[in-house]
DNA sequence: TTGAAAGCGCTAACAA
DNA sequence: TTGTTAGCGCTTTCAA
């Protein structure tokens, strides 16, 4: 059971506790080669490893940084967990994972909960256009990075906000689609509540309108409270549902633009329930490049997340900051998305 | 920067911090009535929370479990990880996350980090057969939960092994298929290193056996050394090259087993690019029934495991012997694969 | 029924 | 260049 503590170390190198502690902390120029020769030995004999939980109690600081997402079930999200844990793992952090489920309240829990434990760094991922609810952590010191969120005008001044350009990712998606003909465009999206929903549609708007086509025949669903129904990991049921919706009017669109790629797979699947055939008579467009999109039937035409450099990001700022201590000014990071054209999409069928 | 301490809660209801202890460590009973509410009052109105880096210096335990997976970035995964997370929140446990991408020297020193950093309690998803690596640490008193992988001979004496049952479920999808009439049935996986895919590969055997088939007609793929050429997120990629590669044979087979659904997306894929189409051409079954299955097109057979379920017992396995500390002995919970029969499957073309 | 006291393993002044 | 010392916040005997 006895774990290997300081003062073994020191007692076998013939040093005091301090001595040892010293060279732990990265402070090894203040004493003779020879003794650090005799710590480092006996560290190795003795297979010592510093207890975490003792250094945390005494600097108040520990090597955990915190993850707040939707749900690590949606692939979206459970790829950042995989590279934004393995940026982390590189540098000796672990990572806790907090599943918010989208429920505000959680979200709040979490990051309380998370302060409670010691942790001072958070990667939050959350869709609330107001980050209010953290403010008094975050006064207190806690470093907060928002990711998947553009910095907002009432955040708080040390944000780091990471995020794709949601706008310009959006604007290439819907461009593609005139480019190739369409006309009678939809935008699929749950309630525009959340800040890169907002962002997503705008573009669309924008690509429309830069098309000659007037914004106001655009199409949006899911409808009034259908929008609202759905969480994060039924994303791609709110596709299947708005699809469905959008098959039954009168005109239907002929393309159709989707939030993410989870729900441009339900819209996919929709649009074959519906008897029709995606691409030949309804083009779709996703966003994310999720793994599956390249694997769907017909594979995904979608706009991509440099989902790695994002999350490397992601913890790199995050760690300069827990480690800095000084005071930091927020700063945001927007990533150039890239569009790929794959096999949903094709010119309208007349 | 302050945070409320035992102390100040002490303090603020007149009594000692060890009263103040006893309370919060379920000790209420030894204590006068009046005693136990001023000391709940205080706690509520200085907002107090216990530092658990103390506790945890202190009694050498805490509220954190481990997860080692392959890659959350793999949808199964992922929903483990998020039904674990859940369950583990509920009773106010944390869950710290280690993607080891099936490199069992990362897995090791996965667990060795847990170990030093106090975490007693690790669901480990691993492939490897032999648990060797990880016994030092068991013997010493860490509790293993192996998920997704059967008790095994040599395995230390107090694991919790829980898994679906590979066999049966490989067998319902397998039996599915000579029972819709293919007689040129194909098996895909990687290398059958893991004790799940040999079993998986014997339910696939033994369902051909019962339907008079001579199993040495049956098709392995990819052959040779392609079998390990794939890590865990790639196993669609590893899918598609094996239906290449079953395709081009003189008479490639009219149904594929995969190893697991991620596979079998990939084996669609495959079967698409050479100019054939699942389900009429080709059947294909999987395994696991991830959320993707259902919105694959064509919706895909496939075998579920009841995750949700799985991961709740994981989690409250490891939480009674975390706190009962007595000995434990090992048990091993087989939970029931169901078929869920989509359109991926039909019957041979002639 | 309550409190006093010791100490978990580590770090960081401060002294030598 | 190295050692001494005093806690970080908590739990848990043991004594009152």
């Amino acid at each position: 059971m006895g774990e290997v503590t300081i003062q073994q170390v020191a007692t076998a190198a013939g040093v005091s506790p301090s001595t040892v502690s010293n060279l732990l902390n990265g402070r090894s120029h203040r004493m003779l080669p020879e003794t650090r020769q005799r710590i480092e030995t006996a560290i190795d004999k003795l297979g010592y490893r510093p207890n975490r939980a003792a250094r945390q109690l005494r600097t108040g600081r520990n090597q955990t940084i915190g993850l707040v997402v939707p749900s690590v079930g949606n692939p979206f999200w459970g790829a950042l967990a995989r590279h934004l844990e393995s940026a982390a793992l590189a540098e000796g952090y672990h990572v806790l994972l907090c599943n918010s489920e989208r429920d505000p309240r959680r979200e709040r829990d979490y990051i309380d909960e998370l302060w409670a434990d010691g942790v001072h760094g958070v990667v939050l991922c959350s869709s609330l256009p107001s980050l209010e609810h953290v403010m008094p952590l975050v006064e207190r010191g806690l470093q907060l990075v928002a990711f998947d969120r553009t910095a907002q005008a009432g955040d708080p001044a040390s944000l780091v906000s990471i995020s794709v350009d949601n706008a310009v990712g959006s604007e290439l998606a819907t461009r593609h689609l005139t480019e190739l003909g369409h006309e009678r465009l939809a935008f699929v999206s749950g309630a525009l509540a959340s800040v890169n929903r907002k962002e997503r549609h705008r573009g669309f708007v924008a690509a429309l309108e830069r098309a000659g086509i007037d914004p106001a025949t655009a199409m949006l669903a899911p409808s009034g409270s259908g929008a609202d129904a759905f969480g994060d990991v039924e994303a791609s049921e709110l596709g299947r549902a708005a699809a469905a919706e959008l098959l039954a009017r009168d005109e239907p669109p002929t393309a159709i633009v989707a939030i993410n790629d989870m729900c441009a797979l339900g819209i996919c699947r929709g649009i074959r329930e519906g008897g029709l055939e995606v691409a030949k008579d309804v083009s779709v467009v996703g966003f994310d490049d999720i793994v599956l999109a390249e694997l769907y039937a017909p594979t995904l035409t979608t706009v991509r997340q440099p989902m790695r450099d994002m999350a490397a990001s992601a913890f790199s700022l995050l760690r300069a900051r827990l480690e800095d201590s000084g005071p930091s000014q927020g700063q945001s990071l927007l990533f150039r998305p890239e569009l790929i054209v794959r096999e949903s999409t094709a010119p309208p069928l007349s």
